[in-house]
RNA sequence: GCCGUCUUAGCUCAGCGGUAGAGCACUCGCUUCACACGCGAUAGGUCAGAAGUUCAAAUCUUCUAGACGGCACCA
């Protein structure tokens, strides 16, 4: 058979996904035994403007190995795929089209228009990730692809917000929120990111006090009451600090604390606020804190959230200064009217230098509030927008995570605790948003003010009575309808619509439900889903609120287990993003290492951890794709000489073929032993999702133990022609690919395809009559310690430490690769048994071309000398060849060594503390092991006198 | 400010109560008929520092130092 020498991932790419695909593999249809049961996951969904990153390959990565996994072991197997609408960044990036394209805006071309084009824009680029998790591998169901704005998905928003509107969960009022004046829209506080800026500077502002008390107390002071302006001389000032100087033109009261005694007697009294003209109030307010700044606080109701408090206590005056574009308006006054929010600040700050009114200004640290997505600086402002009230909802998750448990997060630390503390502290939400592009709002608005919310405009206007109504012209949050993805995914639109039967269903349900049988919907199957792979950063954002409305609306849970996966960072360590330019693009790593290498070296990071960039590291795993590749080669090159026909061993005629034909050599009792064992640990790696540590065994497995060892023992026997030697490596490499599969797809079906005899047969039961492939066979189990063998695992050792002795002497006596060396062993009969039964292997992996078997060594002066574990003795004579010094200093390197150790081991033998105290079995194994120790040294040291 | 994470071989990271591990890099030797994306053999660490618990600590506790993350912030 022609096998090209190295791996080329491409071609094994582009070959087997779309056949994968078109033969239905990743659908849960494919699964034929109707008792199987369920394995679900649904996508996180990529933002439809975005392209694959390497968080998304991660989780992605981490996602298709568990739904491999599961589908082997037999489970009816859905990955739901989907991409998220993007409110924000699709509004922007079509905006910007406009702009760039024809020079219009948003609201030159209208909202219809608009989503028209929005829709445009989706359709042409919207499916670039799609495309790109092709590339994956990510056997996803792409028959259930949803979209958070398909009309399902929409009905089912609409029917949650009415739901949440008539229970009062749902209410619309003037709060503080914050603002984003580039995108002009309203963010909720989880879209907000706080940025520490040490240029900050704190301005103390002078307010001149009227010396005559107000005629009304509380309340701004109707102008006409104004007392003439105190004269520079007399007057008394009020200094308040800000770092927001320009709001002062929205103040409507100064705030002191009651009890502080150097403000107490201001408290009732009249404030001439500069520039402006107004009078407003001196309050006291407990908020005060009297020990900070000046102990004096300027409240702008309108524009900063303890001063909205503090304004409702005092019934102070909203005044809101600020335009939409962060720009001052016409309440700000003539001179700053249309002025931008930071160059209003200059100039409050000149009037206040030319008044002679600017006490001082001090550098000063402060965080601003950014905007997640564009780092504008967000303005509070007093706004009009719709909230969620969180308390129900919080306490049924906080109920769920008390009482199960759930959801399980790995790692659990320091997740459940962060979480758990967040959802104390729930405030509620904004899911306004002054966009077109989205859910809008389903509430409508009469000539009154009166609003109505419905399903639909007419139901709306026949609530109204049939009057002219108008609809809200927001939308709302995009974690609104991802909110309900758990479940709005698998068809719910709200009531009755959970039984509609679903158009995607497995072929014998099908037939239950043309004879009338009630067949589950993918709701009912399908949810909960077994485990949401998410990261960090949308926990809150996402996760919680999935969960919360999960139950609400399901009264089910939304998923048992969180994998949240750690951050991918840059080479420079800091998270990759396109401003550092620090980014690695998961498809440039796709196209010079592989798929499969970027895949199981993502695998391969441990859970949750973060990781950065290292191109060396995929490296690794694209050299061990090419090792299994070149494995793989070694055997099927040539089992051509055997007259076996591999076409027609299936694998129950395989299995019987080696339990008649055997007796199996000693290698392949411990193959299959090791097979065994790593396959057990392996699955329980999963069960446990430790990808690195399942990584880790399937790597040293394939590498250390089938490659290193086993293909080399192996080798004369198959390169000889020996038929079973043919057939059980081509078992052990079946096993061995089938194990790999979940992590490297490709590479693993393109190898298993060429194996003699992989058909059909080898596939798991559920799948039975579908076409040949590796990812239907079954994983395998390693269950109930089958091929278990501990004695051939101890003889193995045996074989391998002896090859290894031989080696290292070699090598530290510079022996030629070329020259053969004769080996002695001195050791009991059972050792001489077991290494007669492989003279051949050792002579031909420690090159030498006679093994003498002895009860005591009788070897010439110039040979070099070791021990083995268990006190056989092995002499290499070297006549000619031997530097007696460099003999000396080998034995005496060795004899340091396990010098090192027994004084260890003597230290704790000998603290009678230990002997007592610890586990009998453990003093026990210390003793064994002194009294091995001793014995090695005894030996060798012997040898260092013989060398004399 | 509150909560949390990390600090282990030159680099990137596992291990998380009982003899310090991997990959890469380094040193030495090999084009040996699957693979130089390879084979063989070495070298390299008082597991950040200190104290404590324990027969036993890289692993548990506390403190300190450094790196980082989340949350909340007083103008």
């Amino acid at each position: 058979m022609e096998i090209p020498k190295a791996y080329d991932p491409a071609q094994a790419e582009q070959d087997h996904y779309e056949r994968w695909e078109k033969s239905g593999f990743f659908r849960p249809e494919i699964n034929e035994d109707p008792n199987a049961v369920k394995y679900s996951i649904v996508i996180p969904p990529p933002n439809v403007t975005g392209s694959l990153h390497m968080g998304h390959a991660l989780q992605h990565t981490i996602m298709d190995v568990l739904i491999r996994w599961k589908r082997m072991q037999g489970f009816r197997t859905l990955w739901l795929p989907g991409t998220d609408h993007a409110g924000i960044s699709v509004q922007r990036k079509v905006a910007e089209q406009l702009r760039e394209e024809e020079g219009t805006t948003p609201l030159d071309v209208g909202r219809e228009e608009f989503i028209r084009r929005a829709w445009a824009w989706k359709e042409q680029y919207g499916d670039t990730i799609t495309e790109q998790m092709r590339r994956e591998g990510a056997s996803v169901d792409w028959s259930r692809h949803r979209f958070t704005m398909d009309e399902s998905l929409s009905t089912a928003v609409r029917s949650v917000f009415v739901t949440l509107y008539n229970e009062g969960w749902i209410y619309k009022g003037l709060r503080i929120v914050n603002w984003c004046p580039k995108d002009k829209t309203v963010l909720s506080d989880l879209e907000v990111k706080e940025e520490t800026k040490k240029d900050g500077k704190l301005y103390y502002l002078k307010y001149p006090v009227l010396s005559v008390p107000p005629a009304v107390a509380g309340g701004a002071v109707p102008s006409d009451e104004k007392s003439p302006p105190a004269t520079a001389g007399g007057t008394d000032f009020l200094v308040v600090a800000t770092t927001r100087p320009e709001t002062m033109l929205g103040d409507t009261a100064v705030a002191v604390h009651p009890k502080d005694e150097r403000y107490k007697h201001l408290i009732g009294k009249i404030v001439d606020l500069p520039l402006t003209g107004r009078e407003i109030p001196i309050v006291g307010d407990d908020y005060v804190d009297p020990e900070f700044g000046t102990g004096a606080v300027k409240v702008t109701p309108a524009h900063d959230p303890n001063d909205y408090q503090i304004g409702l206590r005092h019934d102070l005056e909203q005044l809101l200064v600020m335009n939409d574009d962060g720009t001052m308006n016409a309440a700000a006054g003539a001179d700053f009217d249309g002025l931008d929010r930071f160059k209003a600040r200059e100039k409050v700050i000149e009037r206040f230098e030319e008044l002679g009114l600017l006490e001082r200004v001090e550098d000063y640290e402060i965080t601003l509030p950014v905007c997640e997505r564009c780092k504008t600086v967000v303005e509070p402002i007093l706004s009009d927008q719709w909230f969620v009230k969180m308390d129900e909802m919080r306490d049924m998750a906080l109920e769920l995570m008390r009482t199960e448990g759930v959801p399980h997060f790995s790692p659990q630390v320091p997740h459940e605790k962060v979480y758990t503390a967040w959802l104390e502290n729930l405030k509620d939400w904004t899911i306004s948003r002054q966009l077109w592009w989205g859910h809008q709002i389903p509430a409508w608005y009469d000539d009154d003010g009166n609003t109505y919310v419905a399903m639909t405009a007419e139901e709306a206007k026949e609530k109204a009575g049939g009057k002219e109504l108008k609809q809200d012209q927001d939308v709302l949050d995009t974690w609104f309808s991802s909110g309900l993805w758990a479940f709005s995914t698998f068809g719910w639109t709200g009531k009755g619509n959970a039984d509609a039967p679903s158009a995607m269903r497995a072929e014998p349900e099908r037939k239950r439900a043309d004879e009338g049988v009630r067949v589950p919907s993918d709701l009912d199957t399908f949810l909960p889903t077994d485990v949401l792979v998410t990261g960090r950063d949308i926990i809150f954002l996402w996760v919680s609120r999935m969960i919360m409305l999960t139950k609400k609306f399901v009264d089910k849970k939304a998923f048992e287990d969180v994998i949240v996966t750690g951050t991918v960072l840059g080479k420079d360590g800091k998270p990759m993003s396109k401003s550092r330019k620090n980014g690695v693009d998961p498809i440039e790593m796709f196209d010079k290492f592989g798929v499969d290498a970027t895949r199981i070296y993502l695998a391969s990071i441990a859970t949750g951890a973060d990781i950065k960039w290292n191109d060396l590291l995929i490296e690794t795993y694209r050299n061990f794709a090419n090792k299994i590749w070149n494995a793989t080669r070694f055997c099927l090159m040539n089992s051509g000489k055997s007259d076996f026909d591999w076409s027609t061993a299936n694998e129950s005629e395989r299995k019987k073929y080696h339990e008649e034909r055997g007796p199996h050599t000693l290698a392949d009792r411990w193959i299959n032993s090791r097979l065994s064992k790593t396959a057990k640990a392996l699955n329980k790696a999963l069960e446990n999702y430790q990808f690195h540590e399942a990584v880790s065994l399937i790597y040293h497995f394939f590498w250390d133990e089938f490659c290193d060892w086993y293909i080399e023992l192996k080798k004369d026997e198959i390169t000889a022609g020996n038929v079973l030697a043919s057939a059980h490596i081509f078992w052990v490499l079946d096993i061995a690919l089938r194990m790999l599969h979940p992590f490297m797809p490709y590479l693993t079906e393109e190898l298993w395809l060429k194996l003699p005899g992989s058909s059909n047969d080898l596939h798991h039961s559920a799948y039975r009559d579908a076409e040949a492939s590796i990812m239907l066979t079954e994983f395998p189990q390693g269950k109930s310690g089958e091929f278990v063998d501990d004695q051939a695992e101890a003889e193995m050792q045996l074989v391998i430490d002896t090859i290894k002795r031989v080696r290292n002497i070699r090598s530290e006596m510079n022996i030629k690769p070329s020259d053969r060396v004769e080996i002695h062993v001195a050791g009991s009969a059972e050792t001489q048994g077991i290494l007669a039964a492989n003279e051949a292997q050792i002579k031909k992996l420690a090159r030498a071309d006679k093994l003498v078997l002895t009860d005591s060594l009788a070897v010439p002066k110039a040979s070099a000398k070791a021990v083995l574990t268990g006190g056989a003795e092995i002499a290499v004579p070297l006549e000619g060849l031997i530097d007696f010094d460099k003999e000396r200093e080998r034995l005496q390197n060795q004899i340091a060594k396990l010098d090192t150790e027994l004084q260890r081991l003597n230290g704790q033998l000998s603290n009678a503390n230990f002997v007592e105290r610890a586990p009998a079995e453990k003093v026990q194994e210390l003793r064994e092991r002194k009294n091995e120790i001793e014995h090695q040294t005894t030996t060798l040291n012997a040898n260092v006198i013989a060398l004399e």
